[in-house]
DNA sequence: TCCATATTTCGAGAATTATGGAATTGATGC
DNA sequence: GCATCAATTCCATAATTCTCGAAATATGGA
């Protein structure tokens, strides 16, 4: 159940990917979508991008293992994966928050979102 | 007591910061040197970065609000934001996480930090 | 097979970012 | 004022990333 630990190009790797307007706004409509998923039509059509731009941006995320690519019929479908933002925020928590004093606030954060 | 939400402009800047293999070091470093901070001549040699070159990824990490800068003497000394940086592990906290599942892990990982 | 749909790959140009030596600025002590 | 130390800014170059139209690929249905 111990799922192994980031190295730091894996974490560069995935800031990279999310360091991009378009990337984090795709990034953020997936997880809204959850397992699911969507198209990559119906995403580019959402966020107003060309086609061959937002694929590209796809392949970034992609990767840089933040998402998942499915074929349904002629459609990509693509879904955020979790496991792989989890560990992106938890190496974050870990390296750079401060150590006590981060665990309140994220404390925090996490119960505004469990409510 | 509560801090003004980070906007996603401001995220995307902090993580274009932050995906980058220096200064993602420079960061880590600072984050576990505390308050005190560092100054710019001990950071670029514990990294064998020169110094120009380590100017210029200060100067973008300072401009993303990640760290802070402080003359002592001839020296200055950099030391993490903290503030900003749990500003930017709740926003992707919050937006990238997908909800139920991550508060679990998330909350293991903030048990373990904190023991 | 042929056509339409969904999406990617190609390619070329524009824009941004990274690098590091040399020159410059700011602070300290004599 | 001058020498020295700490660090930044300047500059040119190299490397990477972004953009998007046009062409190519994959799928499904008639």
């Amino acid at each position: 159940m111990e799922t192994t630990r980031p190295s730091p190009e894996t974490i560069v790797a995935a800031l990279a990917a999310l360091a991009q307007e378009h990337r984090l706004a795709v990034f953020r409509a997936l997880v809204q979508a959850g397992p699911e998923g969507m198209a990559a039509g119906a995403i580019a059509e959402r966020l107003g991008v060309p086609a061959s731009s937002l694929s590209f941006h796809l392949a970034q995320l992609r990767h840089a293992g933040l998402i998942t690519q499915r074929r349904e019929g002629r459609s990509l479908i693509y879904a955020a994966d979790y496991a792989a933002m989890n560990g992106l925020v938890g190496y974050l928590m870990e390296n750079c928050c401060g150590g006590a004093g981060c665990v309140d606030t994220l404390s925090d954060t996490l119960e505004r979102i469990a409510s």
